[in-house]
Formats: C-alpha cells, sequence, structure tokens
DNA sequence: TTTCCTACTTACTTATAGGTAAGTATACAG
DNA sequence: CTGTATACTTACCTATAAGTAAGTAGGAAA
C-alpha cells in the first residue's frame, strides 16, 4: 500500500466510489479531497472523465484476472471454478464495492463512447465464455445437473448474480449467501 | 392520453427518465423542454426532487397494481402468474423503461430519505411475498419442480429478473426471453 | 548552470444543477 | 366588480460540475 502513486492512488479512490455510486454519483471533489490533491491533478493524469472511466475500466479487467487467475483457468473439476466466483463476488461486497462494473456502466450507458461500450462488452462475453465452459464441463463430469444448453444456462447465472448485487444494497450482504445457495441447489449441487 | 393535466405530463416525463437513466441521470430541464414548460412549474408541483421521487415511486407501485391485477391475485393457476410477471417485464423494457424503480435507486441508494427507503423495501418485499406464494402454490399444485425454500426461490427469480432487464441495456431485449427460458426450464415446465 | 521535463497548484471559465421569490393570467366566489 | 386561489412564468441565486491556462517546484540531462 505504501508507496502508491498519485496516478495509483486516484484509480483506487476513483474505482471505489464508481463502484459504490456509479459514473454520475461521484465528482473530481470527491477523488481529489480525501488524497489532499487538488482537481486539476486529477485533469493532468486523466484529461476528461471518459479517459480515467477507460482507466477504471482496465483497472477492472486487470483486478478480476489477479483474483481470478487460479480459479478462472479452464478444465479441471468445475465445481471450485463457481465457488471462485462465489467468492470473489462476495470479497467484492465485503470491501466496499456493492455494484460491479457492468451495472455501473449499465445505468450510464448511453452516454459511453464507443470504445468503453466495446470494452465492457468484451468483459461480458469474456466472462460469459468462461462460465459457459465450466458449466459445459461441470454437467459432462457430472458435478452439475440442469437441464437447457449450457449457455442460456450461463447468462441466466451471471444475470442472477448481477441482480443479487443489486438486491444485496438495498437488503443485506446475507441475500448473496442465500442466492449462490439456491444456484447451487438449482444446478443439483447437494451441500 | 388527451388531456393529462401538466402534473401528470411531468410525472409521465420523469418516470420516463428514471427508468432510463436512473435519478442523478436526468435534470429538471430535461423534464421540462420536451413539455414546454418552465423547470419552475415542476418545483410548484413538487418543491424539491425527492418530492419528484416519492410521486414516481408511488405512479411506480400504482403502475404495478394495474398491469398486474389481473394476473398478480393470490390463488388459482401458478403458471399463468408467472408468465404474467415475465410479461409485464417485457412490455417494460419495450416501452422505453429498461431499468426498474428498485434498479435505478440501488445505484442512488445512500442518499435517499427514510420514508423513500422505506417505500422502496415494502415494494421488494410484496413482490417478494407474492412470487413466493405463486412458487409455493405452483410446487403443490404440480406446476412446477424446484428444490429448496420457496422463498429463497423467489428471491433467486426476482434478482434473475433484475440482472436480465441490466443485461438487456447492454446487449439486447432477446436476452430477457433467453433468461425466462432458462428461468421455466429451471422450474422444470415444458414449453 | 541552464534547460527541460514531470508533476503538480493556483486561479480561473463555462455550463448546469436544484431551488426561490416575486410577478401574472385565468377562473371562480361573493 | 372585487378579491382570492390556482397554475403557472420571469428573473434570479447559489452551489457545484467538468475543464483549462498559466505558473511553479524539483529533479535529471546537457
Amino acid at each position: 500500500m505504501q508507496a502508491a502513486t498519485t496516478r495509483e492512488q486516484i484509480i483506487n479512490q476513483a474505482f471505489q466510489l464508481m463502484l459504490q455510486r456509479g459514473l454520475n454519483g461521484f465528482s473530481y471533489r470527491d477523488i481529489s479531497e480525501p488524497l489532499g490533491i487538488k482537481n486539476a491533478a486529477i485533469h493532468y493524469h486523466f484529461p476528461n472523465k471518459m479517459d480515467l472511466l477507460s482507466a477504471l475500466i482496465a483497472e477492472n479487467h486487470q483486478l478480476l484476472r489477479e483474483s481470478t487467475s487460479e480459479f478462472m483457468a479452464y478444465g479441471g473439476p468445475a465445481r471450485p471454478q463457481l465457488e471462485g466466483l462465489f467468492d470473489y463476488t462476495l470479497d467484492q461486497c465485503g470491501c466496499g464495492r456493492p455494484i460491479c462494473m457492468v451495472g455501473a456502466l449499465a445505468v450510464d450507458y448511453k452516454d459511453l463512447s464507443d470504445n468503453i461500450k466495446r470494452a465492457n462488452d468484451s468483459f461480458i462475453h469474456d466472462s460469459l465464455n468462461w462460465l459457459t465452459k465450466v458449466l459445459e464441463t461441470g454437467r459432462e463430469q457430472d458435478e452439475f445437473h440442469f437441464e437447457g444448453p449450457a449457455k442460456r444456462k450461463a447468462v441466466a447465472i451471471l444475470a442472477t448474480i448481477q441482480g443479487a448485487r443489486q438486491m444485496a444494497r438495498v437488503e443485506s450482504m446475507d441475500i448473496l449467501t442465500s442466492i449462490f445457495a439456491q444456484i447451487r441447489t438449482d444446478l443439483g449441487i447437494s451441500s
């Protein structure tokens, strides 16, 4: 944590704010004040808010890759990979990032630049392809039991997790555990 | 549509904006300009934005009650009630209301007044209780087949629908149909 | 030792947000 | 025909947003 550059501090602060309040829910002041810097310092590193947003999306990709590299590998037993996704989601919510990047962007989706939309899209499709593969192999290996195409099931589960995070904000984080339990049950997992 | 009062026009316009862009995503100007009135006219009917928001939440309750009175009755066959919920969701998304009120409020949840939080909470719990009942009776009547407590399943399904709407904004509305199909499949419904 | 680059700060600008106070047109009541 | 309530408009205010231009402190390079 020590010796973080101003640039890194800005990204960290903005990332936290973004995933708590959405793009329109925070200002440059909310970033600069707690860091003890001036607004213009942010503009120095990120000329406008879209540049900052790009950096946040990159940060999100990076963070996901780091946090998931162990369990997000293709192949092997499917169950721990799914559990890894659940744990990751719980971790994120637990450390003050209640909404995920996709959810935060969905509200302001109309005024996003094309390259940001593309980055977001590719993020979704990467996640989707990974989960589809996990479900497919899980079904082949008799770990999971479900009807319908694996891809469709993957979309449904991602949507469920997305919605679960939203509901957790309004209700409590317990709801996440409960919903994950139901997803397991629906996949025919005993415990 | 004819002879709508200014107050009604304001609510309609604001409702649409709210469910497209979220609370912080629109301004008084976005309401007044298309209606050909002045900002102060809005302040006359709704002194501040929270008053307007209260009216929008009431509108949302009202609309839901109207649109769902036929299928949201307790008792009777469960399947059409569930289908009613799916149709309602599709309708709302189809007529330019991509995010639901709960989703729109979730982002700005922190700066809502207590009575608005309460109104939102009670809305969620009403929906939840209704769906729980539908699932319970559906299971008793052998229409639905699922494991786990009905309430937990209801939470999971509502979360799925919530997330589905969010994903539909980014992807396309087809994803809704697909996710609903998977929910049916997971409930052991043939077609 | 001067020059230049990096990483900022100071001091603005412009736009827009929500909100208010005072004035006005219309309708209806007495 | 006078008053009063309703439903606004005009004209403002204050705060804050994103963004910019010019200045500066400190280190490295020539």
